[in-house]
RNA sequence: GCUCCCUUCGUCUAGAGGCCUAGGACACGGCCCUCUCAAGGCUGUAACACCGGUUCGAAUCCGGUAGGGAGCGCCA
């Protein structure tokens, strides 16, 4: 079993004057219990470490970390994996679970008990909860005191958990990419459980084992480990390994700037999958939460591997914004390949019962869409009309655009439609604005009620092109049927 | 309560002592373009939390205050 672990190069410490890619190879990890849902801040962190693995050529690796049995669930784990696919951050060794490595924990425990860095606690659950209670009502930080840390002897009849030594005196200084120097006395640390009373692992300590074994040079996660890191910082020395490269990110918000959390936004990162979002755009605003490039504010994902640095990095928490989210993901949309697009939109068509659109249809449809909606969900309810005819029209539309007269222009219409010779935009544009000539109408006067016969309602991509993709046939029938109605409803002038 | 972290427009941010009359982006308003809706162009409103100090000069450095957050579990 390797004993290596990452060198501390200590990088991003200086501003602008970040470490280039060192010789060693990066390893980064994400590691989420599979106790809910991938969110959007979890999401956020993981693509922070694959960048930073991909921007050094280095390793990106995805760990499980359930040794919370109780609330650990397959379903958990199923839907982290399905959206770290979706969102593309692909992992180069993994899925591991912390389940599958309960004997090198074991065995890593019997170690720190043999050299006498770790100890058996047979305070029972009750005595640490009145100790706890009591250093509260002082004003104490509540810890353990360390009453079994010198024992040797048991307590018949309790199954003792391991605790960790942790040193009594000096200071754990954290060298953090993105805060800088931050400094912990050991005592304002206590000896923490490493080893459960049921023989389970703690989550500190398997982070420690599994950074270590699998040779993690930076731990970049959320701040809110900040505080847990001296801990592991000292449980990795007693184990003989020099630490990795921590980073710290700042927290997400929610929209409103609390916290995030089931009623304030965090939603599984599926459900932006679902809303139309693309993942590229998802992951575009998500790279801009506390990570700056100047002022660009569109990135590719390639443009987001050259440019991403921890160093970049800044400190405060921010809060998600919907409006941005959505104006990102309108402009991938416009400046994504056409072809990119296409599966995308047929499954959110799919969704609303479009089945078997053709591929240069929808290719069609996605040039002249792409600028006017903000979500693929958007795109595909604005497009239902090229794929069946309006079974009613606008009625308040219809008052206001159809006269006698509108009728008779769409009537002629529809017979001059039928002789074009080359069906496409340019001729169907020259066409319509002609016979708005003609009658001495402004080309809008023409085109509404044509648009209100083809879609049912007033908007639309404009006039030619939507002609153009819904083709000959269609759009007479359609303008014919619609003449037909207009014409009974409409009372002749006296 | 204790420890640690954070603080520039409503929001995301630029800014590493003079380039700052504080820049960009989203959102919002106005104008232009225009067959609808958009997109696009131009433009407007809007911020250095506060108080001291260092300095010829501070959004930037130092100290304090206030506010916010995280951690203090046989959760992760």
């Amino acid at each position: 079993m390797s004993r290596a672990c990452g060198s501390g190069t200590l990088l991003g410490l200086n501003k602008k004057r970040s470490a280039r890619p060192q010789s060693m190879s990066v390893r980064t990890r994400f590691a989420p219990s599979p106790t809910g849902f991938l969110h959007i801040g979890g999401l956020r962190t993981a693509l922070f470490c694959w960048l930073y693995a991909r921007r050094h050529g280095g390793q990106f690796i995805l760990r499980i970390e359930d040794t919370d049995l109780e609330r650990s669930t397959p379903e958990a784990i199923r839907q982290i994996l399905d959206g770290m696919e979706w969102a593309g951050l692909d992992a180069d060794e993994g899925p591991f679970r912390q389940t599958e490595r309960f004997a090198r924990y074991r065995e890593v425990i019997e170690l720190l008990l043999a050299q006498g860095k770790a100890y058996r606690c047979y305070c029972t659950k009750e005595e640490l909860d009145r100790l706890r209670a009591e250093q509260m009502a002082r004003g104490e930080k509540p810890r353990y005191d360390g009453r079994w840390r010198d024992r040797v002897d048991s307590r018949p009849g309790v199954q003792p958990v391991v605790r960790f030594k942790n040193p009594l005196h000096g200071e754990v200084v954290v060298e953090d990419a993105v805060h800088g120097r931050v400094v912990f006395q050991n005592s304002e640390l206590d000896d923490l459980i490493i080893s459960r009373s049921d023989g389970t692992p703690t989550y500190n300590f398997c982070v420690v084992v599994d950074d270590m074994d699998m040779r993690i040079t930076h731990v970049i996660r959320g701040d809110d480990h900040l505080n847990n890191t001296p801990r592991q910082q000292n449980l990795l020395e007693a184990l003989g390994c020099k630490p990795p490269i921590y980073a710290h990110l700042p927290m997400i918000l929610g929209a409103d700037g609390a916290k995030l959390s089931k009623r304030h936004g965090a939603v599984s990162v599926l459900q932006y999958r679902d809303e139309g979002y693309l993942p590229e755009a998802l992951l575009n605003y998500l790279v801009r939460l506390g990570w700056s490039h100047g002022d660009q504010e569109f990135f590719t994902i390639d443009d987001m591997v050259r440019s991403f640095d921890i160093s970049d990095v800044n400190k405060s928490a921010s809060a998600f914004n919907p409006e941005k989210l959505a104006w990102l993901n309108q402009q991938h949309l416009m400046r994504a390949p056409p072809e990119r697009l296409a599966e995308p939109l047929r499954w959110q068509l799919e969704r609303l019962g479009v089945v078997g659109a053709d591929e240069a249809k929808l290719l069609r449809i996605i040039m002249v869409q792409r600028e006017r909606c903000k979500t693929l969900v958007e795109m595909a309810a604005q497009s239902l009309f090229f794929f069946s005819a309006p079974t009613s029209y606008d009625e308040k539309q219809v008052r206001k655009h159809v006269s006698t007269a509108v009728v008779d222009i769409l009537r002629d219409l529809a017979g001059a439609l039928e002789r074009l010779g080359e069906w496409a935009a340019p001729a169907l544009h020259s066409l319509i604005s002609g016979a708005a000539d003609r009658s001495g109408l402004s080309l809008g006067k023409v085109a509404q009620p044509v648009r209100l016969a083809l879609c049912g309602g007033t908007v639309s991509p404009p006039i030619d092109a939507t002609l153009a993709i819904l083709g000959r046939e269609e759009s007479v029938d359609r303008l014919r049927r619609a003449v037909n109605e207009w014409a009974l409803m409409i009372p002749p002038l006296p």
